[in-house]
DNA sequence: CCTCCTGTAGTCAAACTTGACTAGCAGATC
DNA sequence: GATCTGCTAGTCAAGTTTGACTACAGGAGG
């Protein structure tokens, strides 16, 4: 499959698909408003890479396009193709369901977690608590020696490390369910979406300081 | 300085030093044999790669041997030049105080820990408490707008995420800091370095249970 | 003796990431 | 009315990572 698994893919997939067309910079700036780039690789140039990459491969469509009417070289801008949006919901359903210990394609995810309906998003979380028991047990399994934990030695405390963010990680997903569960957000099909992206020419409120005056309500 | 904070560095730059000299393949077995291809991108091309950027650098003395006994192309062995051992304390120490997030950086560390001494160590563990409780703070007071967490909507639960990870990594780091205030493991100086992490009667493909004669500080 | 298989040791091109850089236009400054 | 600064939009070279590939030796099987 195309998919390696890669937070930036997502975000920019996401991204697009949110505005419906938009161009490189919007998606910088969409990405920096989410603050995705304190816990991704989510800079400039890895945008702009994404973006031709994902275009080349069929999942954007890519229209040349006149001069920005704001000044600058001119730009180019995407849609999402058919094949992107199937290779958006693998990207985001693989994300949600995958225990592989990095943040950054769980954060993306969970910004993009409302395109699913409730019931889905429920049960992908909940082969997430499954993943990540069976990742615990098999590591325990195979990194403790018969003479016990102590003949590690010291190296006994990466595997207690990586055991304690795992239990973290399901206790947060726990959380989430039981969240989801009890009626909170707005689910696909249930409503007016979430607006989390900026409309072309409005200012990010985390980039430069100001408390957030946007909200849906 | 030289060091991007970057795990493959730190360890190769302690495989290298724990064997005293060793060649790319060696250091390929250890990291595999520490599980580090599961938390880290230990892989053959990265491996080799830092070897040799390490080199150029001046971390590492590179001697080109003949060919191997055992079959394969020659192969190279390697030193860690007293610029390479400040190198490795400086990122040992930075890996440790400092909270990126980056599970595998850290994990490399704590392998490394016991190369400080005891009091150095705790010290490093408390600064790293207090830079997870400082990452906090920013990122609450931030990302928290006025209207109260009921404004963001579904991605207040990126934040939340990121907070429990950041209270899970502390906790670990207190119960850390109190077994080795109890007296726990070997710390430098304080007798028999602590070898590898063989189980009993299992043969391993690099074998080197001899630590380093009469160089360590 | 010849072929295949395994283990040793490392190389390489392609992909990705990074941070610095270019270049156009608008409004402010002098 | 020339220059300076800042925003828009993106490019680029250098560095890093990845996974597949090469090449060599010894032993098993035929």
């Amino acid at each position: 499959m195309l998919g390696v698994m890669s937070a930036i893919r997502l975000l920019v997939l996401g991204a697009v698909r949110m505005h419906g067309r938009a161009h490189g910079y919007q998606v910088r700036n969409d990405l920096e408003y989410w603050g995705a780039h304190e816990w991704s690789n989510a800079k400039p140039g890895s945008i702009y890479h994404a973006l031709k990459q994902m275009a080349k491969q069929g999942l954007l469509l890519a229209h040349e396009t006149a001069p920005s009417t704001a000044g600058g070289p001119p730009r180019t801008e995407y849609e999402v193709t058919d094949e992107g949006l199937a290779e958006y919901r693998t990207l985001l359903r693989d994300a949600i369901r995958a225990y592989d210990q990095n943040t950054d394609v769980l954060s993306a995810a969970v910004g993009f977690i409302v395109d699913l309906p409730r019931e889905e998003a429920v049960e992908l979380l909940k082969e997430r608590v499954e993943a990540i028991r069976g990742w615990r047990e098999s590591v325990t399994e195979y990194y403790t020696p018969e003479e016990g934990p102590e003949s590690l030695g010291h190296i006994g405390e990466i595997m207690n490390l990586w055991v304690h963010s795992a239990d973290s990680g399901a206790e947060w997903t726990r959380g989430l369910i039981a969240r989801i569960e009890g009626g909170a957000y707005t689910f696909a099909g249930e409503g007016e979406p979430f607006v989390g992206v900026l409309a072309d020419g409005e200012e990010s409120p985390y980039a430069t300081g100001v408390p957030d005056p946007g909200d849906r309500d």
